[in-house]
DNA sequence: CCTATCGTTCAGGTCCCGTTCAGCACCTTC
DNA sequence: GAAGGTGCTGAACGGGACCTGAACGATAGG
């Protein structure tokens, strides 16, 4: 998952791209209102972190008119204790949750979990598909209740897939949410992961789409041969 | 394990601080309510000592305002003797435990303990991992029934893993639950730890998780080549 | 004042992981 | 069936994350 951090303070902007970083997120950051809505509109995020008192340009503007612009990015927003009245006004321009500052950073990581958990209309921190689990929390992948090794660029491609089972995804916008701004497009890099991941699991349920990408189907009940679900 | 000691009179203050690092805690003090409320909303506390009597803000206050919040580091409460109604009131706040003053310096210390032990979900006050067992009352660490020599940051090294099995610990996470306030962040200390520990421990418990940080297993039943786990 | 121990720093080395690339297989189109 | 495009895979490389041995400075105890 891709995350953008807006932060004008350079301090607690280091911290929380760090600890969303230990969390195995890919973080971009931004320090002023032009530079966030510039990159908020330009790229595709996963969920951006935004304080509201930003130079250049005011939070609660940026969010405003992003979503005036029909960008329905999730938005954590970080909001200054003694506000309160910006809290209201920050659900109302389209926040999904908010944070008071100051905070522990396990705080704000709980909720980004959860916000991103919600976006994938996910109940519990686990998906599964077949006899593959992968815990979104904890970062581990079982295999028929085995632990699986994998590297953190492995574990981001399955874990978009995973949480747009049914959906076709390009190799264009995996790219977009595992890696940050500069990555250098044509490189098959997506495929040899791909491949790695189909060895690794015991179940193939990576699926190529000639032409378009992969896709994992939701372990909804059997299909039967003739296409009708089994009861 | 790194505790926030909250109060006034400077001598009870100085000795309750004394005290705890005796114990093996690391210890950071307040000696009024507004910086007490800060520090608690900032740092990641595994435990709050907390006086009610305070000037500046009421340590009960304080204490709700942190609930109010969504902080729930433990909190264990001071009170006077005879204001056996701020005892209730305390409870009600949230604290998890109190101790009346004027108090043995012995009973706050086993209230530490058991709260601590409480928050980490354990039964007694020994965490064992294969042949490793650690103490967290006598702070001494055992490797097939055999005592080890571990320095006092080894300890809290290995401790703090222990008391989080199962989940991976950024080096940015331990190395806050192992310092105090003010500390260079880009060092390696911690990887030398680990390394030390490592030697001098018969079963390689310290397990890294590459990018991430830090974990040890739980020394769950042996797997079974099937999934099934072994009685 | 001297010594032992511990925490920290630093430099060098090692190993893992991400990336690249070439060759092959397969499908599509003509 | 040939040719070109698309995807797969094994091997290899380079860089960075991590490890480790040694040295230094601080501190406490004698």
């Amino acid at each position: 998952m891709r995350l953008l951090v807006v932060e004008d303070e350079p301090t607690l902007n280091g911290q929380l791209k760090q600890a969303l970083e230990d969390e195995g997120y890919v973080v971009d950051v931004a320090f002023d209102g032009e530079e966030a809505a510039f990159l908020g509109e330009t790229e595709p995020y996963d969920l951006i972190v935004l304080d509201i008192g930003l130079p250049q340009k005011d939070g609660l503007t940026v969010l405003e008119d992003w979503r005036a612009d029909g960008i329905a990015t999730p938005v954590l927003i970080l909001t200054a204790r003694d506000r309160w009245s910006d809290k209201v006004k920050g659900m109302d321009a389209g926040a999904d949750d908010y944070v008071a500052k100051p905070f522990q950073m396990e705080e704000v990581l709980a909720r980004v979990r959860a916000i991103l958990r919600r976006a994938a209309g996910l109940a519990s921190n686990t998906i599964s598909c077949g006899p593959i689990e992968l815990d979104l929390k904890t970062n581990r992948v079982t295999d028929n209740g085995l632990a699986v090794r994998l590297t953190a660029q492995e574990y981001r491609v399955l874990a978009y897939l995973l949480t747009n089972t049914g959906k076709v995804v390009s190799r264009t916008e995996l790219t977009e949410h595992i890696y940050d701004q500069d990555f250098d497009r044509d490189s098959n890099t997506i495929e040899v992961f791909v491949g790695r991941l189909r060895k690794k699991l015991s179940a193939n349920i990576i699926e190529t789409v000639r032409g378009m990408g992969y896709r994992i189907q939701p372990p909804e009940d059997a299909v039967q041969a003739d296409g009708s679900k089994a009861s």
